[in-house]
DNA sequence: GCGATGTTTCAGTATTGACTGAAACTTCTG
DNA sequence: CAGAAGTTTCAGTCAATACTGAAACATCGC
């Protein structure tokens, strides 16, 4: 891993760090996104981040259950490959999608426990609400699109 | 507060916590979200919320520098008022497009760090870029324009 | 200028949680 | 069945950090 290779797959674990993921889980990722070749084995991911085993399960699980990476395995051959598939886009606007959603059942239940107070009162949490419900829906189909069009992109040029 | 209040204020703080935020932040935006009056003094938070005045006082640094409260003075009296106005999410959309940024950034810096790579390697990295490139530009556009729609038809009725 | 009221800063504490490394478990080969 | 190769689990450690509470710092009235 050349010092730039480093460097972006240091700046992926920090980023993702502070969004609530594990840094170990931008790092894997950044990694999945760069190296070569795209399939990579346990080892080979613990050897390149200087990490142990156990943080390459356990990342690896959660990269994996948010469809962020994909496991494969090839016949006569035991060991697990990781990747960076690009269907991980769209595992990750369903995640952002996910946030919002998130955000929305917690308004609904504020709006739920101020059902007495006046509708002046409640208005600021409604507004919330209504952005939240908008985004949830419009945020994921906006870039649904912008994916769509460009896998036909890609199939008109072939 | 009651029961159902203080369960949406901890909910708030816990997910704001999960994003990377602080929890005291939550719950300090989620209580403003709700209390009334809509105005309320540091000492006011702290009784509320069960925290430090210290706390308090760091919290309202963040989220006043987040947009997503106002402090607000009061001729004759030399305490603060803190509130969620409705502009507060203007300010959210805002830094959630800066979020996108950021991750556009990071890929592009991937980018020249891999700049000897064939092309293939770098189309996981590449499309990664462009989608948020997207994101950065048109997720914030979305949002204001419900938005803007929001405060048309506010006029309109009133 | 001095006391009172309100706010911020900051050192200390306690908790959380990310990562390590060894042991347990699984799965394939001879 | 025995052994090897690979993966996962989990107890322990270490660092990060959210929060407390007291002291320092403004700001205003007398």
């Amino acid at each position: 891993m050349t010092p730039g290779e480093s460097l972006f797959v240091e700046e992926m674990g920090q980023f993702l760090g502070s969004l609530g993921m594990t840094p170990m889980s931008g790092r894997m990722w950044g990694w999945l996104l760069i190296c070569e070749p795209a399939e990579q084995t346990a080892a080979d991911i613990a050897t390149a981040l200087h990490a142990s085993r156990g943080a390459i399960s356990g990342t690896a699980r959660i990269l994996a259950s948010a469809g962020l990476i994909r496991r494969t395995t090839r016949p006569g051959d035991r060991r697990e490959y990781f990747s960076a598939p690009a269907e991980a886009l769209d595992s990750m606007l369903a995640s952002a999608g996910a946030i919002y959603r998130q955000m929305r059942e917690i308004a609904e239940r504020g709006l739920a426990a101020t059902s007495d107070r006046p509708a002046a009162t409640r208005a600021r949490l409604q507004e919330f609400h209504d952005v939240m419900s908008f985004t949830e829906i419009e945020v994921p189909r906006l870039i649904a699109q912008f994916l769509a069009g460009r896998v036909a992109d890609r199939k008109g040029r072939s």
